[in-house]
Order: C-alpha cells, then structure tokens, then sequence
DNA sequence: TATGAATGAGTGTTCATTCAT
DNA sequence: CATGAATGAACACTCATTCAT
C-alpha cells in the first residue's frame, strides 16, 4: 500500500520526493541522521514544508531514506554475485567500498536513532533479510571454493564489513585510502583458511537488530 | 600549573571535580561528546553551576575527560608492556577490549568535536606522543620476536584497534562479547606473518589529528 | 538587496517584522539595547521563534531599529528645515524633544553595545551622513542669518543635542516638561552670538563613531 | 547605628570594607551598577563571600557606595564655597568635572536600578539634603554677586550639572576634552545674566528621587 | 499543493546569592 | 571571620513541527 501511495503521486511530487530523499541521504552521510531538516529541505531545492508533507516526521525520513538505500545495497550485492568469476571476489568485491554501503552501515548500526526506527520498519526488515540471504550464499559459495575459511559464518563476514565501513576520520585523500586498503588486507588474510577461530560460526540471523 | 591548581582543590571540589569527569565519561561513552551537559551534571549528583564553575565550557570538559582517559590508556599500554611474557600477547591484551581504550578511540577518532578540541591542546598531545612510542615498542619487539608480520607499522596496528573499539551496538552481552573476540582473531591472525599488505607499513606518526 | 528581501516579505511577516521593531524601539528606549529578548517578542505579541526569525541574533535586531530610527531622524530634521520660516527655528524645533532622536542618541551615543553595532552596519552609517549633512546646512544657515553664534560647528551642536536628550529619569509628566524646557533655553542662550568658546568648532564628521 | 556598627569593624574587616567600597566605585563607575558582584571582589582583593558578609546583597553595596560618595561630594562643595574667592568661580569649579560627582550623577540620576536603592536610604538621603542646601548658597550667592542669572534656580543648576557629566563614550583624550569643555562653556554662557527663562526657576526640593 | 512563517520546548551558559570549609 | 564552592533561576539561541498563505 505504501509502495501503491509513492506510485501514485504526480510527477511534480514524485520528483520532489526523489529530491528529498537524495539531499537526505547527503546530509545523514555528512553528519548523521539527527542533522536539522532545514539543511536537508534547502539541499533538495524544497521548502520545508513540502518535507514534512512527503515524510510526516524524522522516522518517516529515516525510513524512507533506509529503504531506497537497503534497496540499492541489495542490488549491488546481487550485481556483485552475478558478474564476479568466483563468490570470493565478488565478496572481495563487496568488501571494498561503496557510498551506499556505508550509508547502510551509518544507518543500521551506527546511528542509535536510526537503528530504532529501522527496526519496526518491516519493509526496511525484508531488505534486510534479501541482503543477509544473498550474502550467505556468497560465504557459503567461498567456503565451497575452499576461498574462506570454513569458520566463519555469514554474520562474521557482515560484521567485519561494517567495521570496514565506519567512517575514519583520519586523514584526508590518498592517506586515508591507503590506511583502509591495508586494514581491508588485513581482515582478508584473516578471512583465508589456516588458523581456527573462537567460538562458533556468528549467523546472519543473529545479526537482527 | 594546571596540575597544581587541580592539586589545590578543597577536598570537596576535588570530590565533584572527580565525580564530574567519572559521569562524564561514562555520558560521552553512551551518547557521544554532545550530550546535555545536565544530564552530566545529573550523574554526577551536582548543580549544573558546579559543573560549570569546573569546566568553563564544553571544551574544557573534553579536554579534562580527554586528559584522564588518555593517562590510563597510557598506564594500561605500561602495564601489559611489563607484565606480559611476551610482546605478542602484550598487543593481544591490549587489542582485547578496555573501556578506557574504547573512550580514547571515541574522543580521538570518532568524534569530530572531541578531535577538535583534544587537537589544540598540548597536555594531550604529550599523552597520545606516549601512547604512541609505547606502542612503538610493543609492535617493534613483536616483530622482533617472529611473531607480528613485518610489514605492518604502529599505525597499522592502531587503525587496527581503533576500529575494533569503535561501539558496535548490536546485541548486548554474551553476543556482542562472542562477536569483537572473533573479529578480534580474525584480525590477529591477519596480522600473523605469511603474506603481503599492499604499501608501506603506517607509522604512528601518521595519526597525529 | 536588503531592502528589497525585506519588502518580499509575506504579508503577516511583514506585519510582525514590524511589531517587532516597534516594540524593540519601546524596550530599548525603557531598557537599553540588553534587554531580554522575550520582553520584545511579547510586547510585539509573537513567539520568540519568530522574534528570532526575522532578526537572527541581538546585533540584527539593533541593526533593524538603528535603521528605521535613523531614517525618521533624517525625516524630521528635514521636515524641520523644510517647514520652519528660519534655519534657527529649524534648529531650535530640533532640539526641542522627538522620541525618535531621543533613541538615536541612546543607540549612537550612550550604549556601548549599540555602539558597536551600528559602527560596522553600512545602512546605519549612510543614514547618519545623511543626517549630519542636514544638521550641517542647518547650522550654516543660521549662522549666516546671524542667529548662531559663529564659532560653534555642527559637532558642538550635536553634542549639545545629544546631552539634551538622555533620558532624564527624574520627575514624570509636566516637571520633567518644564525641566527639560529650562535646560534647553540655557543651552540656546549660550548658543546666541556674543562670547568666545575655547577650542575650535568641533565638525560633524568628528562625531563618526 | 550603622555608623557604630561600621566603627567597631575589627581593622582588617575594616580594611576589606573599605577596598570593597573603592573597587565598587571604579567598577560602577566603568560598567555601571549592574556589574558582576565577582568582578567587584576581585578587582578588591577579596572573596566573593567577603563581600557578601559586608554588603548582604547588591543594594546594601549600592548604598554603601552613594553614602561615601555623596559624602565626598559634600566635602566638595563646601571646599570649593569655602577656597574660591567668588560663589560664581565656586560655581564654575563644580560644574567643572570630578570623578565623584560623576559617580553621583551615575548612581542618583542614570542608573534607574541605584536610584530605586537611593530613594529608600535615609542616610543618602541626608546627604543629598546637605549638598542641595549647600548648592542653594552658593547659587544664590552668585546671584547676588550679579554672576548668575536671577531666573535659575538651585535645580536648575544640578540639572545642567548632571547633564554635562553623564559620561559621553565618542572620541578618547584631548578630543573628549575639549568637547566637554566647549559644551560646558556654551552652558556657562547660558547662566550669564541678559535673557529670560520660560516657566519658573527649579528648586532644589523638585530634584527629589 | 508548495511554501515559508510561527511556535515553543530544549539546551548552553552566566551570575546572584547561600553555605560548607 | 575569610574563602571559594554549590546552587539554580534567567536569558540567548536553535530546531522540530504545525499552520496560514
């Protein structure tokens, strides 16, 4: 029925929306999910007025905006799966960096208030489940090519990646590209098999919020 | 002059004056450096008049907070340096999660506003210098011992921590504590030798803010 | 740019804008330019909010009442040059009481806050040339109708104008009249031709803040 | 009673009265009667909790503060009516400036927060009645001498007084000076016998708080 | 429907005054 | 008695949200 509602509207708000919801998705990015909505309605060329019409409150922002991007992360892991040669590089693919995966990351873990809202938002929860079940087949395709180590589960792998994705405010430019590439080694060659880990295999289930 | 003008303190202000940095940390630790300072206030049990007779703004209760965590942090890197048999298992103690550790990765890394502050003021600068050449040691007789790969610098390995310490809201006890002890080991074994890191090895020296 | 943004305005903003000056004037002029700010919003019957809205901070608010208090100063002293049958009765019109020039001079003259306002604001200082320019044709013409003594400039006559219109707090309604009356005539006696005064005429253009 | 109470102070308790009552005048004198009671304090060398011992709360210093200096305004006076040769030059002297007077011009005709503190003291009170009277002689002494026009008053007199001492913040040094002096003169002018006066002379007794 | 104006609750900070040391 | 610490009320300013145009 939402998704009828966001059909239906006219063009003019249609492109409205869209507008909204990409200043939003800059603002949280840049300075997280509590930024002042006037920042966000200025970015988008509407006045605030016309934001709150679209999304009635902050959580209905949030909402919005985490499920054009859990969407947009989903289609990039399934991209991902389809084009690689083997699951291990589509993994390797993945754990590089993408500004939608990060957003998700901001989003779903970082953020406090954005983590509340998003987890009574269903439709933002079936995205999140499509991402966790394309994600473990990925693991489990690399560990079937004996690229992974058996070890780990699909909620190590989602985990390290969040890590990865945090926001490092170090240095700007190619030291902090730098910095993140060996860090991404670092936690691939743990990734290889070889050595036993603690503990059992963490799912993506347990990775609910 | 600072430290004396804090030794001078009538046992009472000295009393709030600890009370105040204990709340704040653990406020800063929950809600970040930007939280209400009533609500500090509150947790210590003072008037917010008191806290602000202490710490004349905001900054300066950073930087108070800043300075008390950076010292233990400091005494904790002593501490494993000289207790532990080896200088691997010192670096594994210390990669093993400490609050103090977490708080100084929050204000030195995560927080714009807290890096700003801490940024300017030298009696935390000399802190993180310590940090720093202490871990310098570690790290080099890790190397020295067989047991760190070469080809990572101080800086590698603080990155390393730093993301490891960054809050991870996810789920609460035995969960989240089973979850950072297998990132950890996978990012102890990535750091075992064996294989090549793309670049050059970062130095400590690089995270100055 | 200014001025027409504020000629843009929305009808009831426009309204309100101007209630709120009107009322900054009435509570300046009892309280000084410090006044709380939600002493102003109520007496113009508006929100803080909305008090702040229009004016962002104290300084624009100065800022908007030192304007349309400047432009009806410049108003009446050229009506008074415009309507009098001589300079000197244009002069001496002047000097007698306008609340308008009263709250110039408390916000040119006496408050230091003020002060420093206006000396940065380039429509302020336009209105104030402007009006020095008006009082100096004034006084040349009297002096050449031989009513003003010569060796006074126009500085000493705002000067004199100035200390003539400090709010004087002493006695209310007909005494404070006949004071302010006797004050006056003392001072237009010493103003007629016939002494000597030390020093040189002091110009207009020393009066520039 | 007071006076007794204030002779028995101990002589350090004294001491401190006295700083306080000094350190209070400079500062009424440079930010008026509203200044911080702490900046009060320290610029005496004392505690804040001192100060409050003396002066249980801002009006009692206030009122300390008229007391002393209308009595050094008294004091005064009748040196200039007892060491000038004529009552007029006496005139002259006081209308020229002294630091005290202008204190009391501050306290008993500017400040609207001393006044109200003042009007309720008696013995400020019968300090101002002794500097009245005393004014009133030397006024009329001077009328008598031929000095001074017959048509002014004793508060006539006070009035210009006060209005030439209200401290004038535009330019520093020489040119306030001379400023000062030439408004003064042009007053002086204004005194001298040769014109009427609208209304009837002001009495002392009409500039009552 | 889009706009931006109005509102007021929330937070930072200052300072007069009281009170423990 | 002197000191300076503690308190909280007051005021400036910001921003989420509602509502008139």
């Amino acid at each position: 029925m939402t998704a009828d509602a966001e059909l239906r509207l006219r063009a003019d708000a249609r492109r409205n929306r869209d507008q909204i919801i990409a200043a939003a998705k800059q603002v949280f990015g840049e300075s997280g999910p509590e930024a002042p909505m006037e920042e966000i309605a200025r970015r988008a060329g509407v006045g605030i007025g016309t934001l709150y019409r679209r999304f009635p409150d902050r959580e209905a922002l949030i909402r919005g905006v985490a499920r054009d991007n859990f969407a947009a992360v989903l289609a990039e892991a399934r991209a991902a799966a389809a084009e690689e040669q083997t699951a291990w590089q589509a993994l390797v693919r993945l754990i590089g960096r993408s500004s939608e995966l990060q957003l998700s990351v901001q989003l779903g873990l970082v953020s406090p208030v954005a983590r509340q809202v998003i987890r009574s938002d269903p439709a933002t929860a079936e995205y999140r489940e499509a991402i966790l079940s394309e994600l473990d087949d990925i693991v489990r395709a690399a560990q079937a090519e004996g690229a992974l180590r058996d070890d780990v589960g699909t909620g190590d792998v989602a985990l390290i990646v969040s890590m990865l994705l945090r926001p490092l405010p170090l240095a700007d430019g190619e030291s902090a590209t730098l910095m993140r590439e060996r860090v991404a080694a670092l936690l691939v060659d743990g990734l290889r098999p070889g050595t036993r880990l603690p503990g059992r295999p963490i799912t993506g289930a347990e990775l609910r919020p």
